[in-house]
DNA sequence: GAGAGGACGCTACG
DNA sequence: CGTAGCGTCC
């Protein structure tokens, strides 16, 4: 789709109109646009609140902006291609705003050599293994740890120190008081006064309470007595302590807080101990500060804290953290200059935030004192009962999720450079051609109104230009909640052809473009030139990962491109990306799962196109006959299959009235029999048990399943297939095995970035290309 | 009158 | 279906 520059228009037209808003109850006026569509010239101007002027004068020629719609090269930059389809192995370099993101000036920052390539610049010249040797440990926890882990009786919590309120108020005035003095003292101090006093505050607490020994005050001899100590606990329960006064146990905040220290707790009582009363007599309180120090004075501090830390990190013994992926990347960030991911991204840190998630992942609890209360009410909670409640999660738990902390913290740790100042330039562009597209709207429609606005471009097209009357014998889709005219680029394209649309709806995709790719990413950096996604582990019900601040997994695969050129080309080409695509797992998971006979064949075509020939195979043509419409209707309607959308939904997306999004379903699942037939077992299944299981083992209970209601139960069902099908699975273990791969092999300098699902994107030295794509087998996932 | 926060709509990804 | 994220409206 090309955003050709349109005809100009006189400039300055409009300008009056900008800053009079007007309430839409009070007052209409007419404003006689010239029309340069055919519809009626003269219109009620849809009086306005806008936040922002609408027009401005346009004195200058924007550029020319293009839209690609194309699918990505499949091209290998510079290793042959040859080679790497032999491999079975497919790149895809994730093309992407090539304007904005490109060289920096960054040291070992390298810009990508193919124009397309637009996103990772920097190599990391790691601080190799050899340097600080970690030792990884391999270490199968027994049963045991698993009770200790799924419904533990010594959880972090017994050593809060937090002085937060609601903490004293949950626990009441006795517990107050009773408490531990340093809460008590926090609470007193820290909560009115500003963050850095209160993380004073907290400290002070925590280094004057007797059973805290500050690892800063002690000497040498006392440092090694202490970490011979932590060696021969039974376990070491970790919990960071951020500087504005909470703790990582604390409910998740908007913003990851600045951490200023770490709190051990060296456990070698496990039993009988109630959480009122956490530390036993042969247990010890550590705290290490963990601040930014001066460059002059880091060498003698690190010293210390690499005794305590690292060396914990290292050992095969039982470590505990909530949320110990904040820990690991912490860490990491913390010894930036002598620690490579590699080394951490080993650890096994067991976490009850991940546990307690596999436990019920439809309600994951908000902080620590939820998770607790949940699962160990009882303080005497005898270990049968706990060990009866993760049957069957153990696996997953310790093959799968554990390991993946460690690669989702040296993931999050990775930072991708950015060029500001382009991405500021792509963003004022893209402001002018919104500008641009937004007086083509006022003119189409013949009247001012704000295009970002939902109802108001409703009532332009619906109220004003009754385009509905126009096209009587078509349903159009509604709005899910209110049940209104839909005002979506899919459902406004019914009504008049698709140019108009794109007018009138003022180009939704520009819009999305800069608000969240450009002006949202800038925003992710504000002081630093480079963004990181947070990888959230338990935030998925299905299980999947998700990704935040900003969203990695919803960047466009098309890329956005300029035609004026901007980027900076580089010199020595040194890095690449690579992406690892694993063709519709979730599509082929079906396949496996339905052992459907004509869906299974189709994948025995690795080359062939799937929707292409889903689409023949639907509609009874032959590939060449298959239409890109025909075949995109063939791909939503398998997504709306495979992930169990409704009717609604479908409509929704595909622009069509719910029936016939109900018919294109019921003929899709009639050539596809044993689909439906898997489909119709896995809610029997459900029925019967009230939960389902995923491929891993993972487990979601449905207690809507057998709801009276049945809406309800519809959607419970829905989900119940969803959550088969969509569970994280081959790719997730493929994540990890791949991911302990390049650590422990390290025959390359690749690092991997991103997790989307069904790809993996690595970054890989440009003269190691050929080889790491030797070194992947075809993964086996059908 | 300003701003916070929730509801809603749309779009990106799979 | 189910994530994140942006924008408007109340």
């Amino acid at each position: 789709m090309a955003l050709a520059p349109t005809s100009t228009y006189a400039a300055g037209q409009d300008s009056s109109s900008s800053s009079t808003a007007i309430k839409a109850s009070k007052k209409m006026e007419n404003l006689n646009l010239p029309n340069s569509l055919n519809h009626p010239p003269r219109f009620l101007s849809f009086p306005l609140k806008r936040k922002h002027e609408i027009l401005e004068h346009q004195n200058d020629h924007p550029p020319k902006i293009s839209l690609t719609r194309h699918p990505p090269k499949w091209e290998p930059p510079h290793c042959s291609q040859k080679q790497a389809g032999e491999n079975g192995f497919s790149k895809v370099k994730r093309a992407w705003s090539e304007t904005a993101i490109s060289e920096l000036p960054e040291p070992q920052a390298k810009v990508s050599p193919s124009h397309q390539t637009g996103i990772v610049v920097e190599v990391h010249k790691e601080t190799c293994a050899t340097k600080k040797p970690l030792q990884i440990c391999q270490r199968k926890v027994e049963e045991k740890c698993c009770e200790s882990t799924l419904a533990s009786k010594w959880t972090p919590s017994s050593v809060t120190c937090k002085p937060l309120k609601h903490k004293r108020a949950k626990l009441g005035p006795e517990h107050g008081t009773n408490g531990p003095k340093i809460s008590h003292e926090g609470a007193n101090g820290g909560g009115e006064l500003q963050n850095q006093s209160k993380a004073g505050c907290l400290t002070a607490a925590l280094t004057s309470d007797p059973r805290v020994t500050d690892c800063g005050k002690l000497n040498p001899e006392e440092k090694m007595l202490m970490l011979e100590k932590a060696g021969h606990a039974k376990a070491l329960v970790l919990t960071l302590v951020y500087r504005d006064g909470t703790t990582q146990l604390d409910s998740e905040q908007k913003l990851a807080p600045a951490v200023c220290g770490l709190l051990m707790l060296m456990k070698n009582d496990l039993d009988g101990r109630t959480p009122e009363d956490p530390l036993g007599q042969n247990d010890s309180l550590v705290y290490l500060k963990l601040e930014h120090t001066p460059a002059w004075a880091q060498q003698c501090t690190h010293q210390s804290r690499e005794d305590m830390l690292l060396q914990v990190l290292s050992r095969s013994q039982l470590v505990v953290c909530y949320k110990a992926k904040d820990l690991l990347r912490t860490t990491l960030q913390f010894y930036r200059q002598d620690l490579s991911w590699k080394q951490v991204a080993g650890c096994h840190v067991q976490d009850p935030q991940v546990s307690g998630w596999l436990l019920d992942p439809a309600n994951p609890s908000s902080c620590y004192q939820d998770l607790f209360n949940k699962h160990c009410k009882r303080p005497h909670t005898t270990p049968a009962q706990g060990t009866k409640k993760c049957q069957g999660l153990w696996e997953l738990y310790s093959d799968m999720e554990l390991n993946m902390i460690s690669v989702l913290a040296a993931m999050e740790s990775h930072r991708i450079h950015v060029d500001k100042e382009a991405l500021k330039r792509t963003s004022d562009l893209l402001g002018t051609k919104m500008k641009q597209l937004e007086q083509e709207a006022h003119r189409a429609a013949g009247q001012i109104f704000l295009v970002t606005s939902n109802p108001q471009l409703r009532t332009v097209l619906f109220e004003k230009l009754c385009l509905q009357e126009r096209c009587e014998n078509k349903k159009l889709p509604k709005t899910i909640n209110k049940q209104q005219q839909s005002t979506s680029e899919a459902a406004v394209s019914i009504l008049i052809p698709l140019v108009y649309t794109t007018t009138l709806c003022c180009n939704p995709q520009v819009h999305k473009i800069k608000s969240t790719f450009v002006d949202g990413i800038l925003s992710c950096m504000t002081n630093k030139n480079y963004i990181s996604s947070t990888w959230y582990q338990t935030s998925v019900v299905t299980g999947r990962i998700s990704a935040k601040h900003p969203n990695f997994q919803a960047l466009p695969r098309q890329p956005l491109q300029i035609t004026k050129k901007q980027y900076i080309q580089g010199k020595n080409e040194t890095v690449i990306n690579v992406e690892l695509y694993f063709c519709q797992v979730e599509l082929r998971l079906l396949a496996h799962l339905s052992s459907d006979p004509e869906l299974l064949r189709i994948f025995t075509h690795p080359q062939a196109d799937v929707f292409t020939m889903l689409a023949s195979q639907w509609k009874g043509v032959t590939e060449a006959e298959v239409t890109s419409e025909d075949r995109e209707h063939a791909k939503r309607i398998v997504y709306s299959v495979v992930y169990g959308a409704g009717r609604e939904r479908l409509s929704g997306i595909l622009g069509v009235s719910a029936e016939q999004a109900s018919r294109f379903q019921d003929s899709f699942l009639q050539t596809y029999r044993e689909v439906q037939a898997f489909i119709q077992r896995t809610i029997q299944q459900c029925h019967k048990q009230g939960y389902v299981l995923s491929i891993m083992g993972r487990r979601r209970t449905l207690p809507n399943i057998n709801a009276p209601d049945w809406g309800i139960r519809m959607q419970a069902e829905r989900q119940a297939v969803n959550f088969v099908v969509q569970g994280r699975m081959t790719v997730g273990a493929v994540f990890c095995r791949n991911s302990v791969w390049c650590i422990s092999e390290c025959v390359c300098n690749c690092r991997l970035i991103a997790q989307l699902h069904d790809e993996l994107l690595y970054e890989v030295e440009d003269s190691q290309v050929e080889q790491f794509a030797g070194e992947f087998t075809t993964p086996n996932i059908s």
